[in-house]
DNA sequence: TAGAGCATGTAAGCAGTTACATGATTCA
DNA sequence: TGAATCATGTAACTGCTTACATGCTCTA
């Protein structure tokens, strides 16, 4: 009934992989899954505190070479368990906010012309964050080619790329019946 | 600084265009909007008291025809401004987020087949609501054809089929990509 | 007569963001 | 010297969902 608590996974699923700190989790969502999903701190920590509670992580060492005091966290069997249950469950479905779309859709107020502009924004964003994309995917083929690891990595920057790719296909669609129009 | 609270602007979009209830608020998005920005009762009922509080709207009228009793509104002056303001404004990055692609980044941990079939769930779904985007889009070019009024409307179903066709692109290349490894 | 739909609304609680606090090091 | 980065964490707040409460009418 009530909703999943996402987070859990996110960081379970990262330190599947590897040991971590709150601090590295943040940065790898950072360069990852972000686009897909995101965390702030205020999401991490708390959530590090409790799986810790639960058992599903242990400490691993708390070093203090320059600096800060670091606290590396590992997934416990108990957590791979618990992850690997989620993962074979069905997903619920995609959610999508778009202050964009919605504005555009109430857009009879304004001119037509600051509409045809904020559209133009928006592709010049898509296209942005699509260059950004193919360059994970060339990093990424580059490394696949005598290895699989990365496929589902791979996956979804490509996931990325097509979204991109729509995103601006649209902006086009949409500018150019705006501007055939009478207004 | 805070995050805006774009419920008041999706009442208020809605009023303008014609005098609502509550009830008929959750209707009208359900049947349009609910693709890019969903709500529910639990928000409208408390934003249209804040509303009517700060002048936004008006309470047109109380009928009660047969069974309980309902409170229509309108927009006022105010609530325009207010409205065209926002519209005004640059928007807001997109927000996506994916359980689906959630799992799939972590999906290494299970069976090849179990991701395959996950995404052809998925492609499933896309499909359905393709076919409920181009259904809309049917009726919309019927009735644009002397009038340009649901132009933005018609252009946010475009989004949406835009949208489906990325997704089931993505999904048949994916399980292409799949299929031919050997796991 | 039971359930679906009409129609209003509240309360509890989780999810998520933002700002803040602390304090060291490194680099321009 | 000041800003950025490393690194932890908490507190306050807003957003949003879900469940509940109420009670009428219409239809199978």
């Amino acid at each position: 009934m009530a909703r999943e608590n996402r987070t859990k996974y996110i960081i379970l699923g990262l330190l599947n992989h590897e040991d971590l700190s709150g601090y590295d989790i943040k940065k790898r969502i950072d360069v990852s899954l972000k686009h897909f999903w995101d965390l702030s701190y205020g999401q991490i920590y708390p959530t590090l505190k409790q799986l810790l509670e639960d058992g599903y992580i242990h400490k691993v060492e708390v070093t203090k070479e320059a600096g800060p005091e670091r606290i590396t966290y590992s997934i416990s069997e108990k957590g791979k368990l618990y992850l690997v249950q989620w993962l074979k469950e069905s997903s619920e479905e995609d959610k999508l906010r778009s202050e964009m779309l919605l504005k555009l859709f109430f857009s009879s107020l304004i001119e037509r012309e600051d509409v045809i502009h904020a559209i133009n924004e928006f592709a010049v964003k898509s296209h942005n964050k699509a260059q950004l994309f193919s360059a994970f995917e060339d990093q990424l083929t580059a490394v696949m080619k005598d290895n699989d690891d990365h496929v589902y990595y791979y996956l979804s920057v490509l996931f990325g790329k097509k979204l991109m790719k729509a995103y601006i296909d649209w902006s086009e669609e949409a500018t150019e019946i705006l501007s055939n129009k009478k207004s």
